[in-house]
DNA sequence: CAGTACCC
DNA sequence: GGAC
């Protein structure tokens, strides 16, 4: 960390807004830091192209994935699960940036889950119409590390609800920049996005991308 | 039969 | 609600 980390003027922040027990939403955590992750981002997608994956009820997903760090998720017909090698090339997954670890590691610390390190970040991007239906997280090996998820370009409206399924799942804006961090009690609640509407960012054009950092392995 | 990172 |  340098010095102008440290003396980083952090006050223009929002202060974190909590999404339950043990989620947080830290507002625009990530503004200072959204070109440079977007241009390592870049970087990611050339190694590893965003794909439309398959679930294992046999529908396309509307979310376009990659992933990069020492595993990547993957879903087909034969299920989900954890890679080390990409799937669509039979070479491992692009490293993660330095500056996706740094944040993500920043992210947990400050939503109180120090000693977090991701060695996977899932990259989804969502074009016109895109959603992910209500899922929970949890083909990870130790549930006992939180995720942490960056939203860069336009809004996404978020849902975030409880363990259960039928547990009622609040609605909040996500904004580029902003980050969500969710472990502990909230580890295995059920997340989803709807449809993405139109318009254009100045960063991103016509979509949205989210980044979730775990620990996979 | 229950459940769904589904669909209409 | 349905299809998988």
């Amino acid at each position: 960390m340098t010095t102008a980390d440290l003396f980083r003027d952090l006050s223009d922040r929002p202060a974190p807004v909590r999404l339950g027990d043990g989620a947080w939403l830290l507002p625009r955590f990530a503004c200072d830091r959204a070109e440079a992750l977007l241009a390592a981002l870049d970087g990611v997608l050339r190694q590893a192209p965003l794909r439309h994956m398959q679930t294992p009820g046999g529908h396309t997903m509307t979310v376009a994935m990659s992933c990069c760090g020492e595993r990547g998720w993957h879903s087909d017909a034969a299920g989900y699960r954890y890679t080390t090698f990409d799937p669509h090339c039979g070479r491992r997954w692009p490293p993660m940036p330095a500056v996706f670890v740094e944040l993500a590691v920043a992210a947990a610390a400050t939503a109180g889950y120090p000693g977090f390190v991701p060695d996977s970040c899932l990259i989804n991007r969502y074009g016109a119409d895109a959603k992910l239906s209500p899922h929970q997280d949890r083909d990870e090996r130790d549930l006992s590390h939180p995720i942490v998820s960056l939203s860069l370009g336009l809004p996404a409206r978020f849902r975030f609800g409880g363990p259960r399924r039928r547990d009622r799942l609040l609605r909040t804006d996500l904004e580029h920049g902003d980050v969500v961090v969710w472990g502990g009690a909230s580890r295995l609640a059920y997340h989803g996005v709807l449809p993405l509407a139109g318009g254009r960012h100045p960063s991103t054009g016509d979509c949205r991308y989210n980044l979730s950092f775990r620990r996979a392995g």
